[in-house]
DNA sequence: TATTGTTATACTCTATAACTATA
DNA sequence: TATAGTTATAGAGTATAACAATA
């Protein structure tokens, strides 16, 4: 991502993103986008032989720590819209990793739990999530890392 | 995304992510993601009516910046694939916002310029940004902005 | 041989709209 | 009326694999 690697021989004739003001490198949503994309493509090689997403991981760890939780619930945890959810819901659910039971308390409601093998798995998940984390974390001190989740929660909350 | 609003009465036997090493909130990658689909989102809707897409833009953009750009470069540039390059670049093609030359120094490559339409595209697509830019940084102070891209870009970079 | 672009293919996420069931 | 879930549908991004053209 430097700039100097760049232009070996052909077409790049100009380069004005000396100090300008509008360059597209001081747009803090371009950096967010950037960070998520090689997280992303990280998460997915270290989860290859799982074959979860990351979604599906937070979807997995959040029922487990909510047993019960409705998929509205999970939507506004994760600002996923309800379809979204579904189609979350329904391939985990197709792999065995959880269920959908009635709400006893409102009918309109699913209440979801992991099933034995959803269990199972998170536990695996957790162990490669922690490979990941620290890959993701290979530049960063304890205070940076802090610092950096407590500002991108301000975006997020 | 805060605790208290969970819970209304059904479900939720547990909550013990009180102070857990383990918390889903601990994690980085977690964050990253969250703030990434807030992000996401909000793009979406301030670009309906243009019709683009962040990364459409941010393709827009670079070859503004770099004329006669490769794809393979612009792939390097903002961590993509060499086929997901090729499935944006068709999308903007098919608009008529940009055009591919045969580069004249190796003839491998295609040479991207933008179209007029592109030019003219582009600068919509800046007053647009500059739109929802301010609304990421809504809750956030110009020093914590530049610490914020400057940990962002140590995981991108 | 290595690089660049291309095509075919497949999966996930994302969202909108319209529908059913329940509160 | 409002909420929760569901289905159908569509578009965008992501990646792998195999191929052709060029260096």
């Amino acid at each position: 991502m430097t700039k100097a690697q760049t232009d070996p021989q052909g077409g790049n004739q100009q380069d004005h993103d000396r100090a300008d003001i509008g360059a597209i490198n001081a747009i803090l949503g371009f950096h967010i986008r950037l960070a998520h994309g090689v997280c992303l493509r990280h998460f997915t090689e270290t989860f290859a032989e799982l074959g979860l997403t990351q979604k599906q991981v937070s979807v997995l760890w959040l029922v487990d720590d909510h047993p019960g939780i409705a998929q509205t619930d999970l939507a506004q945890r994760l600002q996923m819209d309800r379809a979204t959810t579904m189609a979350i819901i329904n391939r985990l659910q197709a792999k065995h990793l959880l269920r959908r039971d009635r709400s006893a308390h409102d009918g309109r409601k699913q209440a979801l739990h992991l099933e034995p093998e959803g269990h199972a798995m998170l536990a695996r998940a957790k162990l490669a999530i922690g490979e990941h984390e620290a890959w993701v974390k290979r530049n960063f001190s304890d205070a940076e890392v802090k610092t950096l989740i407590a500002l991108l929660s301000r975006i997020h909350e």
